[in-house]
DNA sequence: TGATTCATGTAAAGGGCTTTTACATCAAAG
DNA sequence: CTTTGATGTAAAAGCCCTTTACATGAATCA
């Protein structure tokens, strides 16, 4: 149990103790370096410290070591977007803030996980099999989508698939145009978060969940 | 002149005569097929007719050749935009809807050039030095955004970049998260225009460009 | 204790890709 | 007709992916 707990290979040893989380760390690393093109499994493997082959003991191939970051991504993913809803708690609007919040903060903190799970078509599996991970993060949404519109008359609730892909919609736009280079970035002297909580309290505004002239409205126009 | 026109070579010469534009198309018809991981120069130019070395009289590096896919994409993206809007055309409202879906149009129809123009974090030039075709996109929807919000009294308008920006947040999330593979396809029974409008029209009336009871709601619940 | 077994790592090799360099071809200009 | 410049080829170096045969060592079992 000599594991070296962070990816380094414990010295003189010809057994590595903890590759594959090492190769993963090692693939998180590079992708944020030098973009989800510029990753190669040799180099993951030369950070480890391991020849190119070792790598084959965890992982199929390199596909396989992509999808299990895409994969272990999204377990984190769906923890923390379900500890930020919290529930619900304590009120559905400031859960779902946070909710925001923590969807930004994951895109931020683990670029590289978050360009691997949503921007390389690798996530699936390597044969189109849902990841239950991926599934139970959309479900946070859904029923943060569903508690809100319970706000609503019952004959005028949308349909809450509709507005949990609208709610995945902007937080997935707000995190990918703010990424890394930042393409959105300069074009307005507001952060993310603001970006993401403005356009959504706007959008709640037209569902009717928020009054028309809430502290929403202010926090738009500053 | 006798130039193949769609990028085959001509049988029995020497020289290709339109083999720039004969790897573009072959560059993107390979994202297309294998994602925007599994292109190759090689395989490129093997479509195109020439040989691996062939490509180096047109492009400096892969990379360079993957940025000019993104800068025409761009070009012919802000053109097909701008078209859409037709400077607002015959109501602002109706011009919206057809930015709409000329976005989701482009997306679906180029998805290669799409990938490589958002997610590839190529776009930009080697250096990060700004496409200009990429700020004339941006610009359009900054236009509708205009033109939307001036439908409302002057102290009541957000800043139109923020607007713009969320318009571009849910276009961008949208055509994404119904892209090949479709992640959010199977999740609701809606194409892509459909989770769109339906999305922007509850923004609009957010933002009280839209009554609150227009057409709007109705096709919110249909 | 000592041999065996199994997981894990290495070395070497084949094949593909990227890129450079020297050379070949051909159309157009002089 | 010759020269020139643009465009394509062949060959080679270097890297990467992957497989195969072999090496190491920790745990198991007699």
């Amino acid at each position: 149990m000599n594991h070296s707990g962070r990816g380094w290979r414990r010295p003189g040893s010809y057994h590595h103790g903890n590759l594959k989380e090492a190769l993963l760390e090692a693939a998180r690393k590079l992708i944020e370096e030098h973009g989800a093109f510029g990753f190669s499994l040799t180099e993951a493997a030369r950070l480890a410290g391991v020849s190119p082959a070792a790598p084959y003991r965890h992982f199929k191939d390199r596909d396989a070591l992509l999808a299990e970051v895409a994969h272990s991504g999204f377990d984190r993913f769906a923890a923390r977007l379900d500890a930020a809803w919290n529930n619900g708690l304590p009120t559905p609007l400031s859960a779902f803030e946070n909710l925001g919040k923590a969807y930004l903060a994951f895109a931020r903190e683990e670029p590289a996980s978050y360009t691997v799970m949503f921007e390389t078509g690798l996530a699936p599996g390597t044969e189109g099999e849902r990841l239950p991970a991926a599934e139970r993060s959309f479900d946070v949404l859904q029923r943060a989508a569903e508690a809100l519109c319970r706000q609503l008359p019952e004959d005028a609730r949308p349909p809450i698939k509709l507005v949990s892909l609208h709610f995945w919609t902007m937080a997935h736009g707000v995190a990918t145009l703010f990424s890394q280079g930042g393409r959105a970035a300069g074009k307005v002297p507001m952060t993310p978060e603001e970006v993401l909580e403005s356009g959504l309290l706007i959008y709640l505004k037209g569902l009717g969940i928020l009054p028309d002239e809430g502290d929403g409205g202010e926090s738009v126009s500053g």
